[in-house]
DNA sequence: TCACATTTGTCCGTATGTATC
DNA sequence: AGATACATACGGACAAATGTG
């Protein structure tokens, strides 16, 4: 008698459609390098042609990739399909839809906030070079001038902590921080907050890269996590 | 003359597209509750007949609904599109597309755990009740039992990591980990390494479940980072 | 301003494969 | 084994959007 295998092993051999399959190929050539961002595919009855399948097989592919994030369809002449450069925003929608069938609090995402940005200031003090110190000040200096022109500077502050996560080095960690900040916009223009008290924000993360700057883990750890947790806190009243 | 505006403050108001409306309504029936997980939805003529809409449409709309996770859809009699219970596995597959487009190495993707894991342990000890400490424990004694019978105990050497998750009790963590345990999954069999070494793997949990039912935090957090390591380490010969 | 070409969006009808009873 | 119900796939057609001359 055989021994007994746990379930699972195998997955079930899956028929293959012949949508899964279009998408697929253009799935290989985008990420071995055929296809770059900004590229335009060929129109779907030249697609349907190449890949000798009806336009209907074509289109359902194109909506896998398009809802996988790979690539934008624009409509009407010198439209079609169009490479995107990253799929990022095909995570966050993701990670968006599963937090929204759990149940979510705005604390939950301010306690994951804190612990994942606390990792990223410890390996971006410790990785982060010129450039991305560079790009931190940019950031902070232009949000300042902003400010005195009465112009919004959330996007910017937004970028402050996206460019923190690129200092760290880890594509890992970008994703997660990108994703979780795009979880904490949702959230915040779903119940309506606002968008004030920039001006505190801006100080805060100027006092940040002065510790990172500085390689002060602790300090850099403690303004973090105080920053975080007033935007928090202030949940219904103000946020970056 | 106007003041110049930041970009990206409006989006572009999109032309609704039949088969995104179709999709939307869906959706928005599932997170309402309308739609309960292991229903299974019309099947696309009834839908098409519903929404007033010709089949093409609706099977693009399916398509979306499939690749954000929501459905499943079964061929055949007594098939069609059936609600699924969690979005997490599309989660885990964006992610992963996102990181294959980005370069990620094992390195990275073990540093994040260990970071991400230490913090879901400081919580999971803080919040874990009695129900988590047993799924915990059950899941030990399953594996030592599958260990003697020489069944493969990796996908519940997995398992006790999400175990842990649900323990910390918030449901960002839990996705997080989910994403990034699928993340490693896959690269490992990509790489095609093997799942030896199942036994001290599984001494390791059971001492980290001790020192999370002595509240001992340190001791866990110390105990983590070195199993993780461990794994991480011994990539191309050994894992989870 | 207007007409035209290109490309996606949508519809219909039909045929075939596949799983269930 | 046969009937049934469903997804899958094809082809042809027209509408709507969009850029170009």
């Amino acid at each position: 008698m055989e021994k007994k295998i746990s379930d699972h092993i195998f997955e079930p051999v899956e028929t293959k459609q012949a949508y899964k399959e279009v998408s697929e190929k253009i799935k290989t050539a985008i990420f071995n390098g055929t296809l770059k961002p900004e590229d335009r595919l060929p129109s779907e009855i030249a697609l349907a042609k190449q890949f000798q399948v009806s336009r209907q097989t074509v289109r359902e592919a194109l909506r896998l990739l398009e809802m996988s994030g790979f690539i934008t369809i624009r409509r009407g002449s010198a439209g079609g399909p169009i490479i995107e450069k990253t799929v990022l925003h095909a995570v966050s929608n993701a990670l968006l839809n599963a937090l929204q069938m759990q149940n979510v609090t705005l604390n939950d995402i301010t306690v994951a906030r804190i612990e994942t940005e606390k990792s990223v200031l410890r390996y971006a003090i410790k990785n982060a070079d010129q450039a991305d110190i560079n790009a931190l000040s940019e950031n902070i200096s232009t949000a300042k001038r902003k400010v005195e022109q009465g112009i919004t500077v959330f996007p910017d502050n937004v970028e402050f902590h996206i460019l923190l996560a690129r200092a760290s080095k880890n594509p890992v960690f970008i994703v997660v921080v990108e994703s979780i900040l795009a979880l904490g916009a949702e959230y915040i223009s779903r119940f309506g907050l606002n968008f004030e008290a920039s001006k505190k924000t801006l100080a805060e993360h100027e006092k940040i890269l002065k510790a990172v700057i500085e390689r002060n883990t602790e300090e850099a750890i403690r303004l973090i996590k105080d920053h975080l947790l007033r935007i928090g806190h202030r949940n219904k009243s103000t946020t970056e």
